[in-house]
DNA sequence: CCACAACTAAACACAA
DNA sequence: TTTGTGTTTAGTTGTG
């Protein structure tokens, strides 16, 4: 999937003068009002360490993730504190944790890269940073404005940035059937637009592509394993020992990606902050078939998808037309019977409070397939994942432990 | 060079 | 009428 890779920050988005002197890094502190910043006190929370890590890249989607999402989605929550706080000590140990010849000066030039990198346009497609953006919703669903704001908020790049990128989410938004609109009836009965809401089935994809674009070693857990999955199988992060612990925190962010996206996580599409059930097999995943293979890497889907050619995320646009046609032909309210009795059958839909009708167009409701044997995958992945990420977080706290016996000593 | 994905701009319709 | 939203089309750019 190159696109989206190659739509890294310093390639087309490198426009100088573009951005002026932000506040640098409120894009990566001000994550403390995200709704998810229970996520902190997880394990994975403290999983940013980037000893080890050779900083002689460029600004690489890896930084790019480092800098802002890592930081958003693990670092956010009552820890995260503008500079000064303990939070940016971290960050400017890791400036000293370059080498030892690092000095003071390595910790600000890391700063002013952050500066840079909160000043790059992200290189994240829009479609993933409409994504992400409902997943950081307690809802997972959001009206476009607020799309706007999640972006602006941790993307300070669009702040900007000309006013077209609102035109592009919402193109976005419109054309990419990763999201649903949502009657906005219940809840908000007032203010313009819908709800968005990313499509269950999609998410997978959304996750792969996430994960394509920051992580290309995520694919070791996307592999199918040389035997069946078992519990007393050994953590497939084992492939990964040879990844740098930089890949590690993105495999932090991609764990609770795909705990978001687990099986039984979309209970509903638009209220996916139920419990997180691994044992639920109804859900749909990374396949190892290409056939079967929905997702976004999918070289057959992309070839099948093909057709839309406007769509971002165009290669799971497959169902654009049919969407466009169901929506031409006047089925804008489109909420069929059908579609909750199928959300019934697989023991969904039944959330304590009555969710917005979604619009699910009849093209995308028969890709709906059960892979329970994905779902194992799903759940070993998952675990794979977090269970790096705790290896990470104990790192993690032995290395502040010796920092703190290194400042006490002083 | 081509196909494709993603982005951008623009226009239009509609509703609050 | 204005503004925001949603949709659609067309063109551009970068990548493989």
């Amino acid at each position: 999937m190159g696109p989206i890779i190659g739509m890294s920050p310093d390639k087309k988005t490198e426009i100088p003068g573009m951005q002026e002197e932000r506040t640098g890094l409120r894009g990566v502190c001000g994550v403390g009002t995200l709704p998810e910043a229970e996520c902190a006190s997880s394990p994975l929370a403290t999983s940013v360490d980037r000893t080890g890590g050779t900083e002689d890249e460029e600004l690489t989607n890896l930084n790019w993730l480092h800098e802002n999402l890592l930081q958003n989605f693990t670092l956010g929550g009552p820890e995260a504190q503008p500079s000064g706080s303990p939070l940016f000590d971290i960050e400017g140990d890791y400036g000293s944790n370059q080498g030892p010849s690092s000095s003071s000066s390595s910790s600000s030039h890391s700063r002013g890269r952050e500066r840079e990198s909160l000043k790059s346009k992200p290189p994240f497609s829009f479609s993933l940073l409409i994504y992400m953006a409902i997943e950081q919703s307690p809802s997972k669903s959001l009206p476009v404005k607020e799309i706007y704001g999640w972006i602006l908020e941790h993307f300070p790049y669009f702040s900007n940035a000309p006013t077209g990128w609102k035109n592009s989410v919402r193109h976005n938004l419109s054309l990419n059937k990763c999201f649903r609109k949502v009657e906005r009836s219940l809840g908000k009965a007032n203010g313009k637009g819908s709800l968005w809401c990313v499509d269950p089935e999609y998410r997978p994809n959304l996750i792969q592509a996430l994960k394509k674009q920051h992580f290309p070693a995520a694919h070791a857990f996307c592999t199918p394993p040389a035997s069946p999955p078992s519990a007393s199988s050994p953590p497939r992060h084992l492939f990964l020992q040879g990844c740098s612990f930089k890949e590690s925190d993105i495999d932090a962010a991609t764990a609770m990606m795909l705990l978001n996206s687990a099986p039984g996580h979309h209970v509903d599409p638009c209220n996916s902050d139920s419990p997180l059930d691994l044992s639920r097999p109804d859900s749909v995943l990374v396949s190892s078939d290409p056939k079967q293979d929905h997702n976004y890497s999918s070289v057959a889907l992309q070839r099948c998808s093909s057709r839309s050619s406007s769509s971002s995320l165009s290669s799971l646009d497959e169902g654009a037309c049919d969407r466009r046609q169901s929506r031409r032909a006047g089925s804008e309210g489109f909420h069929s019977d059908e579609d909750s009795d199928l959300w019934d059958e697989r023991g969904i839909h039944q959330t304590s409070r009555r969710l917005p009708a979604i619009k699910w167009p009849a093209g995308k409701r028969a890709r709906r397939e059960i892979k329970p044997e994905l779902d194992e995958e799903l759940k070993e992945a998952a675990g794979s994942l977090l269970h790096l990420a705790g290896i990470r977080s104990c790192m993690e706290g032995s290395k502040r432990t010796v920092k703190s016996t290194k400042l006490n000593r002083k």
